[in-house]
DNA sequence: ACGTTTCGGTACACTGGCGTATCGGAAGAC
DNA sequence: GTCTTCCGATACGCCAGTGTACCGAAACGT
């Protein structure tokens, strides 16, 4: 809380901190990079100061602990990969979401994939977690449906039109697991024409382009 | 392997290890535990030793180390919740597969949970949960839909028979992270008869009892 | 130009887990 | 009944990571 005020509130007369927002962003992508790498109980406070060329000090001082550095790390990515979708037709935008997921799959999977087990047991955590890189994901997607509903390509009591976010997070959890691949482009957009699609009523070959 | 020998063969002239094979599975299931509890990070031997009140120098006699204790944990925990399901119809045999995945989930979601991250990043930790854990349940779904498919339930060639299992293991997955709630019996059942049955074109309220 | 502030780097105490060694005692072998 | 073997327990050295303290140096404010 107090920590992060310095971060933010650098351009002010009393000039508090000489971290400006682009070094701290750097320090964000670098606590990324390396939860990615190794996960979250493996990733040390010394291996961030380590690969940004400063010392522990600046970390605490600016921090206080590792949880707070996480956490302000997935602050700084909101994910908007999907919202700004809208091809008139369900079909289309979710094929579309499944090429933008599958895109930046190799960044957002590996760190969902780092970080799950670790937010089930923190509640700051997980808020950040969910913020940051699921909800605005699963609201785009709901918009999707809710636009389709309202143009009255699928019916407003769809059973199936609560599933759609659920499903595709899930394959991209399931996949490595199952292949030990990481769910690539090519795989959600079968899945999406596979399953996705004709769970939900629509015929895969008629609609969309 | 060595390791092994002397826990499973102890009824020979030999004797030599006291270690009963219903001794070790106290063993087992109090790893187990642990890891639902903790996670494998956190998972320590000085944990198992205590909880199972014995000498941290009969595990490290015993198994060596403690991914090699995991490992043996998780072989000896087969899962075979669905294999015995054959109601006859596709629909009959996957409620019953979420009804028993449902009943079960309290205790193979957390495990897997805890254990994903740390299966990716070690080649054996990950053989063990597929094994242990995933393919049994996974072949048995397989199984599920190729019956129907002889049947004639469901083309052969029906897009969606691909990813019924992943569609399962998807959203046990996903949703702890959507809503912060185990993917309980209820809820596996509504996905079925709202996503999975609908994407294999089987209407839900014509099939099964 | 000078004083202040904060950074980067190192050194340090502290904690906790790993894996080893050792030992008394109990249980089975003969 | 003795002897062997293995268990349970404890103590130990080792290493890695945390968080603190301290210092010189560089950057900024005035």
């Amino acid at each position: 809380m107090s920590s992060h005020d310095s971060v933010q509130e650098q351009a002010h007369t009393s000039r508090r901190s000489k971290i400006t927002p682009e070094r701290a962003q750097e320090f964000y992508t670098a606590v990324l990079e390396l939860l990615r790498e190794s996960g979250y109980e493996s990733l040390t406070m010394e291996g961030v100061a380590a690969r940004t060329r400063c010392g522990k000090s600046t970390l605490y001082r600016q921090w206080g602990s590792k949880p707070e550095l996480v956490v302000a790390a997935l602050h700084s990515t909101r994910r908007m990969l999907l919202s700004h979708i809208d091809t008139g037709s369900l079909a289309g935008d979710l094929r579309e979401a499944a090429q933008a997921i599958g895109a930046g799959s190799g960044r957002d999977t590996p760190l969902m994939h780092a970080l799950s087990h670790a937010a089930l047991q923190s509640p700051e955590l997980l808020c950040a977690l969910r913020e940051s890189l699921i909800l605005p994901e699963i609201a785009a997607i709901d918009t999707m449906v809710q636009r389709a509903m309202e143009r009255g390509e699928i019916p407003m009591d769809n059973p199936a039109a609560e599933f759609v976010s659920a499903q595709l997070l899930g394959v991209m959890r399931a996949r490595p697991l199952l292949e030990a691949k990481i769910a690539d482009e090519a795989y959600l957009t079968r899945f999406v024409e596979s399953a996705v699609l004709p769970a939900l009523g629509l015929d895969p070959a008629a609609t969309g382009s």
